[in-house]
DNA sequence: CATGAATATTGATCTAGATCAAATCGCACT
DNA sequence: AGTGCGATTTGATCTAGATCAATATTCATG
């Protein structure tokens, strides 16, 4: 059911939308985005995707990929093919059980999301970017304050609704605030109480930063 | 593992935030909303759900129910335990793939709305809004062009990320325009092609009007 | 190492939509 | 039918963030 690891360059398509959809995949190393390509040329980023992360599961639904997946940096995934996974599945619970946790897992995401560019000052959004990269890196084992960005200030605006040159703005606000400090894609949180206070002061979802 | 129906007047709590996770459930008549009740008091929509729809899906992966759910009009729903739809989905394959469907069709139900909130304006977003409604009405045997709103200009601004009073000025320039005609909540949409132009005009996903 | 193309920063200005405010309308309830 | 509250419309103003523009930095490539 899951193949041997396949190995994408940076900037490699692990699938393109329109593609026939036959298997889910699983981020092993690396980091990959999702992204909608718009019809006058310009791409939505539906989400980022890092290590032990699924991709692919919104193309279940028409058998058909509705975006591309591409990777930010050498990345290894692992292929699951669908159809053997669900005839698993079925003599498994357990794993029943745990697809659709994961399924699940990917809407409450989605709303998280929803909620952010529904409700959200520029601020505010990147504060819960930031911190919701912060609790994945820490997740996984890796500094929860440092880290580099894999992708650029256009994915990242596009990715939170917001032009790049607002995320720009934006980083510097926070740095000559003394919330983070940043050079180019590299990263230090300083202030991570600061950054929650950003994200609960007005108006949005406090306190409920694992929302992206 | 479907229960009778069962009836909930205009107002009630289908479930509630926080509630354990036991069922999904069909709207068989009727229109509910979900919603999320933020820290500071106001409340994001997260959908608009009529007959035919499945809701509670998001609380899967925890167990608990991370939205309140409510009837915007007396309603019918019929209440699906989920451990028994899971049993049964083991022993009939169509069953399985067809519930992982309905999963997936979620997923991108909620990456059309990201796209909306991130990278559409306020007439795009009140033009999709509408197409959509008109499709689903029209799917299930109702008029595409004339149809009555079941939510407040409030619901609809939180669920599209807009103040109630962008979208009654969207709507009354909409009027002006002889898109639509709309008094109070009855709305006829009297130009359907002009309105899909708003949504395919500058910057946005056009043709993609299914999107919502 | 040089060169050119992406990427990022920063400033100046503009505008869509938010906010504040005031009528008006419509519906539920006595 | 009257009453009162929530919903809606519309106007006036304000502002966060978009847009336009210029420069600086980083990076890939021959």
């Amino acid at each position: 059911m899951v193949s041997a690891k396949q190995t994408f360059k940076r900037g490699a398509y692990l699938y393109r939308a329109g593609e026939h959809f036959q298997s889910i995949y699983a981020v092993r190393t690396g980091f990959f985005k999702t992204a909608t390509l718009l019809d006058d040329g310009r791409e939505q980023v539906t989400g980022f995707h890092m290590m032990g992360e699924i991709i692919g599961m919104d193309a279940i639904s028409t058998d058909i990929h509705p975006c591309d997946a591409i990777a930010l940096e050498d990345s290894e995934i692992c292929e699951i093919h669908f159809s053997q996974l669900e005839q698993l599945s079925r003599d498994i619970p357990t794993l029943q059980r745990h697809l659709h946790r994961i399924l699940s897992r990917e809407i409450v995401r989605d709303h998280g999301i929803m909620l952010l560019l529904g409700s959200m000052k520029a601020e505010e959004r990147l504060a819960a970017f930031l911190l919701n990269l912060s609790q994945r890196f820490a997740a996984r084992g890796y500094s929860s304050s440092s880290f580099n960005l894999r992708m650029t200030r256009e994915e990242i605006g596009s990715y939170l609704g917001l032009k790049l040159e607002t995320v720009s703005r934006t980083f510097s606000k926070f740095q000559k605030d003394g919330l983070i400090s940043v050079q180019n894609r590299s990263i230090e949180l300083q202030d991570m109480v600061a950054l929650k206070r950003v994200l609960g002061q007005q108006g949005c979802a406090t306190g409920k930063n694992d929302r992206i």
